[in-house]
DNA sequence: TGCATAATTTGACGTGCGTCAAACTTCTTT
DNA sequence: AAAGAAGTTTGACGCACGTCAAATTATGCA
């Protein structure tokens, strides 16, 4: 017997971690709101320059973040696995333009609800916002670590920090992404990685 | 006639920002909560590793945020005018050690609460929460800003978009901690400002 | 199974920028 | 006003890594 609540667990497990159990009329509430979608891959869930107009969370599938840049290089920002957010948040807060594209690395499936529908239930639950602050606070930390990683000059050492940090990444994502999120050459990457460098 | 409630004009009209016009009893249990403090040049307000005991709001000066990394190197990532709040939000939030340090630049007067009157006055009026969100979200945006920023390979680029992003920085901070904060060797800056590279 | 396309590797070459060292300039402090 | 410290500039040198090009290996699809 599969009914909907079963395929949310992912999110309300998530959820959970931030502000506790949700209570039965919060889920009753949130239930009708939440949509599915599984993508190719290949396929983009957002696109720089626009307005997200959904929260979205990943139950099966990768996703990579990346922005284009003014020579038209594509600069990778991110990798977002099952169980996760992905999507813009900050522009997503602040109603800005998203400053990244987010487009699947495999078959992704998602839940998501559009923004009027998330803060619909923000409004009603509002103890909630302190979960989204505490996602806030703990997504600053990570784009903290982030930029520490990008600030480390050798190459060499920058791939052995990633793979101390996000092993998973190296065994799931195509060298070529991984060489952008690092911002080093592909052709860097590979030697680096063959002991060569 | 000056009484305490002028001196944090500042903070209010920060706060009024996200949330709108405080209201006379917020205000009246925010007051209380307050302290003043200044420091000389060169002073600590917070320290890497510790967890942050307050949160901290510039009146005036300059501070410098920066992480020592395993070299023993310096590496500078924000300077925080009058005006401005300073202080690890992420780390604040997640009641996680800071990873940076704040230090000031010149002489600087702040306001700052403690942890516990912060979320004190955040559970009495918890319509800040959401003000709270918005900075996390404006902060989010401007962590992804600066690792745009330190992505541009060249140095050259890596200044001028300095100097169209925060000219500001440019005046009134030091190189040395200017370089720093775009991962470049002081002497490679100086050899952009003077055009010979 | 075999061919086409994508992904990764290897090689050769040039250069941007880091490092070390020393000169020069600008602030402090007395 | 002088002396010392801090901040900035200039020069010389080497190498890590980017770029271009071609070879090799993996992957998907007919």
């Amino acid at each position: 017997m599969s009914n909907t609540e079963n395929h949310l667990q992912p999110v309300i497990e998530y959820i959970s971690k931030y502000i506790g159990d949700m209570h039965q009329e919060e889920l009753e509430l949130l239930l009708p709101l939440v949509k599915f979608a599984s993508y190719n891959k290949g396929d983009t869930l957002f696109t720089q320059g626009e307005i997200p107009k959904n929260a979205c969370f990943i139950i099966t599938g990768a996703v990579r973040s990346f922005y284009i840049d003014e020579d038209g290089k594509e600069n990778t920002v991110g990798f977002h696995f099952e169980n996760e957010p992905a999507f813009p948040y900050g522009s997503f807060v602040e109603l800005t333009p998203a400053s990244t594209s987010y487009v699947t690395l495999e078959p992704v499936s998602v839940i998501w609800v559009s923004r009027n529908d998330f803060y619909l239930f923000l409004e009603t639950f509002p103890r909630f916002e302190t979960g989204i602050a505490k996602v806030l606070g703990e997504y600053l930390i990570k784009g903290g670590q982030h930029l520490k990683l990008m600030r480390i000059d050798s190459s060499r050492e920058r791939y052995k920090k990633l793979l101390e940090l996000q092993p998973e990444i190296v065994t799931r994502v195509p060298l070529t992404y991984i060489a952008s999120y690092l911002g080093m050459a592909l052709e860097t990457l590979s030697r680096v990685r063959a002991g060569k460098l």
